[in-house]
DNA sequence: TCTGCTAGTGAGCAGTTGGTCAACAATTAT
DNA sequence: ATAATTGTTGACCAACTGCTCACTAGCAGA
């Protein structure tokens, strides 16, 4: 770790070049951008960050990984709160399909491919690294209006499942879903969650044919996954 | 809710003595304690500390909570990294069950019982905000042996259930277990896990009778949960 | 080419944090 | 009682962090 004492001035002036080479050579031209695309930059750029390492990431290094000042993104985001809400904003709200709870409410599908397809659309926009880890965060995190928000709203799918799983089993519709008619529904949304989580953060071996995977799951939720023989 | 807005001398004076007599008439005694039981205390607290507010918390404030200096943790743990290891330590390793693998290999139960059996065991050792929390954490911090470990562990056990799954269904027990086969089991699984997650992190209602969500939960899984008519 | 507007920055401030250390005091042995 | 042992602490340090501000420089319009 200590510096060698004794150096040449040769090696001294070659050292020194070689350590010049590398920070100057980016001459780091100072780059003016319209303040809606560095807004946008900069969001793009804390979503990742702080996905990989947490809400309190330092800001320094955020900034140093977009080559722009740390007082920028002062300049943009009053404050780092404010920037962690812009960042769920962007992740969670950002995502959400109002085409979901169509496909779930179809009278024309019949419940195996409504399943299908409604997972199939999930997956595909939520099978993310980025998505995963900042849902998982902002749940730990707490305090966050949008992780509830979400909940809540997905809340509202599992219950339109819950519907139509009675609807296929030509059960009554009108009573109150139970609260294990409920946990039902949450066996087959918990699959797919923790598959991103296995995924993306375990980082363990899994099925990568999602168009297979979504089926088989889905069938076997339905169906079970004993051979139900004779 | 609102407190009363008159109050009579007496039970101001009586409120104000009671505050003061909360944060006063402890002069503080230095407690000493032998150094295994203060080791104890301060790492059943961090790991409390840790789950709640996230393995960058606040020494200073978890020092606070144990009513101790943060000089002594330092006395205790070379480094809040050390610190975090132990409690990683604690909360996965110190939970671990043996005999759980015996239960799912047990050759007298049927697929049905032995499934029931393990994850209600399971789920008594792990249904538990800390566990759950530092879980989740643990995985997200990455860089960390133990959740491997754990990974790697319940992965074991997975593998168990696969071919319990295969015996049951009558199937050649020798092949490979696929991938396909592996998701299915983790279907089972993820169930579980993610119930945790709803109950202690997003805390949204859930069944609160392990014992009857177990069951129904299991055969779901095994019998699908259409009703097969006919 | 020059000028005005404003995106962008370096330097720095006040507060916080992990970690250290000499001194203090609770307990035990004498 | 007294002394030796050692668990415990207050005060401190250096590094870091969110955030600010006076100043710099890229770009559009003249």
């Amino acid at each position: 770790m200590a510096a060698p004492e004794q150096i040449s001035t040769e090696n001294q002036n070659s050292l020194r070049d070689a350590a010049s080479k590398k920070q100057e050579p980016k001459p780091k031209r100072r780059m003016r951008l319209p303040p809606y695309e560095r807004e946008n930059m900069i969001l793009e750029g804390a979503t990742r960050f702080f996905a990989k390492h947490g809400f309190n990431g330092n800001l320094r290094e955020l900034a140093s990984e977009l080559n722009v000042s740390q007082a920028l993104i002062f300049k943009y985001f009053d404050s780092r709160e404010r920037l962690v809400e812009k960042v769920y904003e962007r992740t969670f709200l950002g995502r959400w399909r109002l085409d979901w709870e169509q496909i779930l409410s179809n009278e024309t599908l019949d419940i195996y491919t409504k399943l299908k397809k409604f997972y199939l659309s999930y997956l595909e926009t939520v099978d993310d690294y980025i998505w995963i880890r900042i849902a998982l965060l902002s749940g730990l995190t707490g305090n966050n209006l949008t992780s509830q928000y979400i909940v809540r709203n997905v809340g509202g799918l599992m219950n339109i499942i819950a519907l139509e799983i009675r609807r296929a089993n030509s059960q009554d519709l009108d009573g109150p879903i139970t609260t294990l008619e409920m946990e039902g529904v949450w066996m087959l949304h918990s699959t797919f969650i923790y598959y991103l989580i296995r995924k993306h953060i375990y980082k363990t071996p899994v099925e990568m044919d999602l168009g297979i995977y979504v089926n088989k799951t889905v069938d076997r939720f339905l169906s079970g996954t004993l051979h139900k023989e004779a």
